[in-house]
DNA sequence: ACCTGAACACCGTTCAAGT
DNA sequence: ACCTGAACACCGTTCAAGT
């Protein structure tokens, strides 16, 4: 039997959706993806996103999903390790930072899907033509990954609840009404000032850089013990 | 003029409120503060807390900082810089992981109160004792406290998320539905089972001891170039 | 000076009815 | 087989009225 032939039969599908839901992200101002603004946006009543979707969730991580791929499509080849990560790090952050209300659901919605999978398969082989392998291989991944994906979260969330029109360059990493008095903080008003004035973006790349000189330094060992 | 003689006068205040939003984030289940629940647990009218507090970002921030409090006083004195490291890490998991409602909100509630900075201070100071100055010691500290409330506000997102009764060693991290085949994912099938088999804990320490192992080459630098 | 309670705004989700 | 639209549940917040 043949689909009746109306307009509006079948004029959603999971990537017009997806997509929509990249655009509203994309928008500044744009704190969270609600489905009211979904279908304003599709042309569509709100819960027509229920015909694809089996809630919220699902299709978040279906939009992360292809944020993924983006990212992985991003990255060089056949650079070193160093430039990889550095370049995974970079690419993640600004590709979430420019649809923050995505970046904010980063970890938590979930499952993964293929796009992501594909990213770690092309990030862990790179780990391991580094000459990485076995444990060392995994925790220096494992950590790798999980600081960058815990923390481009976090700053997305930070972003998105903060004033329209801040940037992570402006949001401090030390937001605080505390009088920072020598008597009762005396090693932050020593070395602390630096730190206070320190924003989301430079606290993320300071980690990102201890991380990579670590993984360098693990796949390829010092001769001398 | 003396204060109205009935019961229910000035009978909260800030800490009355902040320790019973602690006794409902500690209760298992608990996936969010809510303040209807918060009236239930003080006897009072849910909306009693905006005599004390202007919102619900506010409230969390002053529990947050009570959390963070805890923690300070967990830590060891006069341990190595390493052995401090560690025991941050662990107690401010395990802190906020027995609150995880409060700790899905640790990036995102501020501002910063006086028992984080406490903290920042008594960690920054061992930092600084271990040998660590001017930007190797900026770059390191902001690189571990970073990672470690990411990280630990990250897994509370997953836990509050997740189904009751999942604790973070149940929580995979890298859950997929994705089937992972050798020729679509060679790198993951030959080193990545172990990856997969990761739950948010051990993928959060294996972050930690990167970052201390760094930290400790830089406060005590090679004799040898 | 602080608490109560009704009321509102907002948003994810369900379900019966359309085409 | 998919879309519409009314309706509901839930929860942060406001405000006028109490004591």
């Amino acid at each position: 039997m043949s689909a009746p032939d109306t307009a509006w039969y079948g004029r959603l599908d999971r990537q017009v959706i997806v997509d929509a839901a990249l655009r509203i992200a994309a928008r500044p101002g744009t704190t969270e993806i609600r489905f009211r603004d979904l279908g304003d946006e599709l042309g569509a009543d709100p819960t027509a996103v229920y015909r694809h979707f089996r809630n919220k969730a699902q299709l978040l991580s279906a939009v992360i999903d292809t944020l993924m791929g983006t990212v992985r499509d991003a990255l060089p080849r056949d650079a070193g390790v160093g430039a990889l990560m550095r370049a995974m790090a970079t690419e993640t952050l600004e590709t979430f930072v420019r649809h923050p209300a995505i970046g904010a659901r980063l970890v938590d919605a979930r499952p993964v899907g293929p796009a992501e999978l594909g990213l770690i398969e092309d990030s862990m082989s790179a780990f391991a033509a580094a000459g990485l392998d076995g444990d060392a291989l995994i925790a220096h991944y494992a950590a790798f990954s999980g600081m960058l994906l815990a923390y481009v979260a976090a700053s997305c969330r930070e972003l998105v609840t903060a004033a329209a029109g801040t940037t992570i360059d402006d949001l401090p990493w030390v937001p605080t009404e505390v009088e920072i008095t020598p008597d009762a903080f005396p090693t932050l008003s020593a070395y602390g000032a630096q730190l206070l004035g320190m924003d989301f973006r430079s606290v993320y790349f300071a980690g990102v850089e201890v991380l990579i000189e670590s993984t360098l330094r693990a796949a390829r060992p010092p001769r001398v013990e």
